[in-house]
RNA sequence: GGGGCGUUAGCUCAGCUGGUUAGAGCAGAGGACUCAUAAUCCUUUGGUCGCGGGUUCAAGUCCCGCACGCCCUACCA
């Protein structure tokens, strides 16, 4: 992100085909992060998900459970994914389904306008079918066979031989767009992040694109292709125009001009469609290409990209029913490189979740309350003259917020949050020399204690601005126990660049209970 | 086959265009302190920087080869 005047980011849309496991979470709770501390940097600020609901794939697993295809995806889309989005905590301001209406008749316009400008024309889509799977296969499926198919191309699944079939499709022009597309990634280096990524896409454009079939006749679970209802739309390029139909494409000219162009979070894995096919299509359509496209990197458990089929797929619940969606939300923001594959393990969880979220930051808070309620009554006390080591905490939190702010603009949430975590240590350490415990002995040292405990909890209240992006929750916890909702207003409506602002807390007032913000989890489990 | 990336302390990772005794966090060890979630603070053990060559006054950092792992090589939602 460039600048911070706007912001409509979009994760990609889930297909209702699976269940949720940590990555689709992962890539949900990074952009919600990002969201939100947009949201607190002031910028006009959207946030969109979803669900991918065509296609083959899920037509048949529908079948196979008995049901219409549109019901199977209603039930997941109620079950498992909208519940994902609550059990992590995603602020998502819509939630676009591709079977919503308003998706089906943008895409069709969309559509529509390629065909009326020349960018599509119908061809033969010639490949290797098999029989057995019923559909045509991709390349990564085709194997050679052996034995009594020695010689032939086989299935993978099936191990039959395939039949080379065509079938009549409509072709978007993707061939003509390599050289614009070329042109883009030169002029704006920052369009795919991050320059890995960046790397890959050009290496891959630079090869020559190809035409990109668009219809599929077999099956009827998509979209009608608007002048021959015989046809379905690829569900691929179905999926990817969900960013502008939720964006009021052809429906909502206002909406559109004021949120386009988006910036796509999206898994490594689908780079490509969003880094090469997504801009041809939106070039062709005469529509400004997206802000940027930043691929993160996987999930690794033991060394490997987690997947399901190897046992090493997580449940999202299975983290946060023991360490609760603040704890999930910063672990993975915190210990992984976003843009990078990041190793995942239980260990790893639990002793960062104690080593930094229970002893670190929440029992800094709990010392902080609870030595405001042993000196002072539980009010916060009046901050006098600032020493050295005073007013170095003063600059501590302003230089720590607007390195934060730098790095959340480029992706660098892990940055981000360890620019922030130098506020969590430098307190903690701020209070053991400060000794506020032996200052209480002394009568004559109160207006010092009121100071040291004064600059404490004014820091407390920078880092539940600052940390509320990354754990709502608990920050909002902190918040009321701050008296701060009281005396200040909302935590949501506290802005970054105001965060370091000193004294924002009135002297005098009242906290309230603090619940324990990050219990230790007893071992075993 | 072709292209790219990675391999640095027990663990997870930093080390930009080559330059003082290779760093951090966690874990381990010792100490201080008691406000707090048996927490916090200080000190500290620990690395032939995957292996083998080479360039250079100087290489984790550049070049070549090897080993291991991963990714891309168009329709994988």
């Amino acid at each position: 992100m460039s600048s911070r005047s706007s912001l409509y980011l979009t994760t990609p849309i889930f297909y209702v085909n699976d269940a949720p496991h940590i990555g689709h979470a992962y890539t949900e709770v990074a952009s919600d992060v990002l969201v939100r501390w947009s949201r607190q940097c002031g910028a006009d600020t959207w946030f969109l998900t979803g669900t991918d609901e065509h296609g083959q794939k899920i037509l048949r697993t529908a079948s196979a459970n008995g049901v219409a295809p549109k019901e199977w995806a209603d039930k997941l889309v109620a079950e498992s994914w909208k519940p994902l989005l609550d059990l992590i905590n995603i602020s998502n301001d819509d939630f676009i389904r591709t079977t919503d209406e308003r998706h089906e008749t943008g895409v069709q316009k969309f559509l529509q306008k390629l065909y009326d400008d020349g960018h599509i024309y119908d061809g033969e889509f010639e490949a290797l079918y098999c029989v057995g799977c019923e559909e045509f296969k991709p390349k990564s499926e085709i194997v050679d066979g052996s034995g009594a198919f020695e010689g032939e191309k086989v299935c993978k699944i099936h191990s039959k031989p395939l039949e080379l079939l065509q079938e009549k499709n409509y072709f978007f022009k993707m061939s003509a767009f390599q050289d614009r597309l070329l042109k883009l990634y030169e002029e704006r280096p920052d369009f795919v992040q991050p320059a890995s990524a960046r790397n890959e896409v050009i290496a891959f454009v630079q090869q020559g694109l190809e035409d990109l079939s668009i219809s599929r006749t077999s099956f009827d679970w998509g979209i009608p292709i608007p002048w021959n209802s015989s046809h379905v739309t690829y569900v691929w390029f179905d999926a990817l125009l969900n960013y502008l139909t939720a964006a009021g494409y052809g429906n909502d000219p206002e909406k559109l001009e004021r949120l386009w162009p988006a910036t796509h979070i999206v898994g490594k894995d689908i780079l490509r469609f969003h880094a090469v096919i997504w801009p041809a299509m939106l070039m062709a359509a005469g529509l400004s290409v997206p802000e940027h496209v930043y691929a993160h990197g996987w999930l690794l458990v033991g060394g490997e990209k987690m997947s399901k089929s190897k046992l090493t797929g997580i449940a999202p619940n299975e983290i946060t029913d023991t360490f609760g969606a603040d704890a999930f939300r910063y672990y993975f923001m915190r210990a992984i490189n976003f843009g990078q594959d990041g190793s995942f393990s239980w260990e790893d969880l639990r002793a960062r979740y104690h080593a930094e979220l229970a002893n670190g930051f929440g029992n800094l808070v709990s010392r902080t309350i609870g030595m405001n309620n042993k000196y002072f009554g539980g009010v916060k006390p009046e901050q006098g003259e600032l020493l050295a080591a005073d007013t170095a905490i003063v600059d501590l939190v302003a230089s720590a917020a607007a390195k934060a702010e730098e790095q959340m603009l480029k992706f660098q949430i892990h940055e981000a949050i360890a620019s922030i975590w130098e506020i969590v240590d430098a307190l903690n350490g701020y209070i053991t020399e400060q000794e506020p415990w032996v200052l209480a002995k002394q009568e004559e040292q109160l207006p010092r204690l009121g100071t040291v405990l004064a600059t404490v909890t004014e820091g407390l209240r920078a880092l539940a601005v600052l940390l509320h992006p990354v754990m709502p929750d608990a920050t909002e916890k902190l918040w009321i126990a701050l008296g701060a909702d009281q005396a200040i207003g909302a935590l949501a409506d506290q802005t970054i660049a105001e965060a370091a602002t000193w004294n924002q807390l009135p002297a005098g007032t009242e906290l309230q209970p603090l619940p324990v913000l990050f219990p230790r989890i007893e071992e075993e489990a």
